[in-house]
DNA sequence: TCTTACATTATAATCGTTATAAATAGTGTA
DNA sequence: TACACTATTTATAACGATTATAATGTAAGA
């Protein structure tokens, strides 16, 4: 299934006019693929033994190009660096504050948040962003050995 | 009324044995008096006059010192730096996409979502973190008036 | 006063990201 | 096919925010 997904996105970039090139493909693939958030670095490292003359920029110029196009968000946290999420349908996201590992969910919407909103400050609102931290199963466990 | 939450804030730093220095006095006080959600350069500048010596580290060092106390959150948007925001009380933040003004507004709460996420990823769930972005009156406006 | 720990300063280093310019490859047209 | 044009990649340098380091200064306690 996650094959359409491919298809989709090549197809959706290609009715843009931007050209498919290997590179392009491959970061794709591995962002489909990929159930973490990767950063650019991780992706340039994963793609490293098959484009091993590919550049860092490379990742980050496509990495914008997907953006452009609405196929991959941007997730700017703490870290030091962004990680990117492959946009398949709205889900927000539990975040791991030892670890870092993202775990998705969904919750059926903030629309009356937005309305609220928007009356208040007077806002056009456009869209939202909500990210939920803690602590995940396995370092709640690790913690819980130490002591 | 700020002048409380000075006070405060300062009590509170002196009761963790952090010592109260000029610098992080005035470093304070101009949080809590800017609306704006200042950078650490925003602040570095606007204490420039008063303290013509001090370094920029001081100003992060100073920040990451509220921040484990519990002062200060660090704001990290898609932008290039940290804003940072002094806690007062729960709020959420309306972010202008166009000039990056930044209105606080406030919302009962988002428990359920809390409650439903921790149930569904087994995450144990400290906080969360909720940001609108939109179009802000002014420059509804300026759009209108371009076109 | 002496000692010790904490703060600040100045500066260099780090690291993610972006800009630049040259090389490469694809696309459309004659 | 050959050519010109444009998009893309690559390699590298530059940038900017943040952090680390070492030296200096300052407050508090014995």
């Amino acid at each position: 299934m996650s094959e359409v997904q491919l298809k989709d996105a090549l197809d959706a970039l290609k009715s843009t006019g931007v050209r498919i090139t290997p590179q392009r493909h491959a970061i794709l693939e591995y962002m489909i693929h990929s159930t973490a958030h990767p950063t650019a670095d991780d992706i340039y490292r994963a793609l490293e033994k098959t484009f091993p003359n590919m550049s860092v920029a490379t990742v980050y110029n496509n990495l914008r190009v997907f953006r452009k196009a609405g196929l991959v968000k941007e997730l700017t946290y703490g870290d030091a660096s962004s990680r990117f999420d492959f946009v398949t349908h709205d889900h927000y996201h539990m975040i791991c504050s030892d670890c870092g590992k993202i775990v998705d969910f969904h919750y059926p919407g903030l629309d009356e948040v937005e309305h609220l909103a928007s009356h208040v400050t007077g806002f056009q609102v456009d869209y939202h962003r909500l990210e939920l931290y803690g602590t995940c199963q396995d370092c709640i466990g690790k913690t819980a050995k130490a002591q």
